[in-house]
DNA sequence: AGGGGCGGTTACCTCCTGGATACCGAGACC
DNA sequence: GGTCTCGGTATCCAGGAGGTAACCGCCCCT
């Protein structure tokens, strides 16, 4: 093998967007909202659904930061009923083919890591 | 727009992979550490240059979790200095294609993330 | 035999996430 | 006017992630 360069002291410097964001993104529900609304907009209610054992409070939250960050948008309905619909933006959106890359390795090498934690025990 | 369907209940069930892992996987330094294995084994006091503000505690936690993982692999050599090294599992540089995937992804879109975050300032 | 680097460990503490539970206000409906 | 659903809030709490600081054993080198 060729020698290798030593690492870098500022190969994570800074705000770099490569450090920060990819797979710690969003809190622990992010993902699976941002999959829910992949075929348009949901309300609240609909949400709850597949995410069980999400509390109201929680996905609020979830919700809340997402539309910070700009990846989904809240819109209140009045009429003719009362209802809340979220949505994601183009941003939003974006992110499903990375989110998609992410979860077909999952898919892929879910066996391997049950397999890994299998084979010790400690912990 | 086509009547969507309703979400199944089931949608994210049990363990399944597509909801546990992606987006949320490792800990804070585990990406990070992945990538600085790219080029081949690494010596411990190797990565904590680049990681400059992970303490030794923070990294042998992280690097043991990868390890029980099987991303990572440990390996003690005796002669001719005493050293350890930490290199890369095959299924840990599998990893690397979808962590590249979301590193593009985060680049492309940073200056978008910074916006919605300025445009609602509470908090 | 003393010192230094390597590869950690130990104890302690703080903050944040996320969960449980209960409550609530606005409309629509009966 | 009472009640139902929708879309949340308010409060409390526990666990874990992660940071700080100090210490440590081993081996090599001089």
């Amino acid at each position: 093998m060729a020698q290798r360069q030593p690492l870098p002291p500022d190969m994570f410097d800074e705000l770099c967007p490569s450090s920060l964001l990819p797979f710690r993104f969003g809190d622990k529900w992010a993902a699976l909202i941002i999959r829910c609304l992949e075929d348009g907009p949901r309300r609240f209610s609909e949400l709850r659904v597949p995410l069980q054992r999400v509390t109201p409070k929680v996905l609020t939250q979830s919700l809340r930061r997402l539309e910070r960050n700009g990846l989904v948008s809240r819109t209140v309905h009045a009429a003719p009923k009362p209802a809340v619909e979220y949505a994601l933006t183009p941003l939003g959106r974006s992110m499903l083919e990375p989110l998609k890359t992410a979860c077909m390795w999952a898919a892929e090498h879910w066996d391997e890591l049950l397999d890994a934690r299998e084979q010790d025990p400690a912990l």
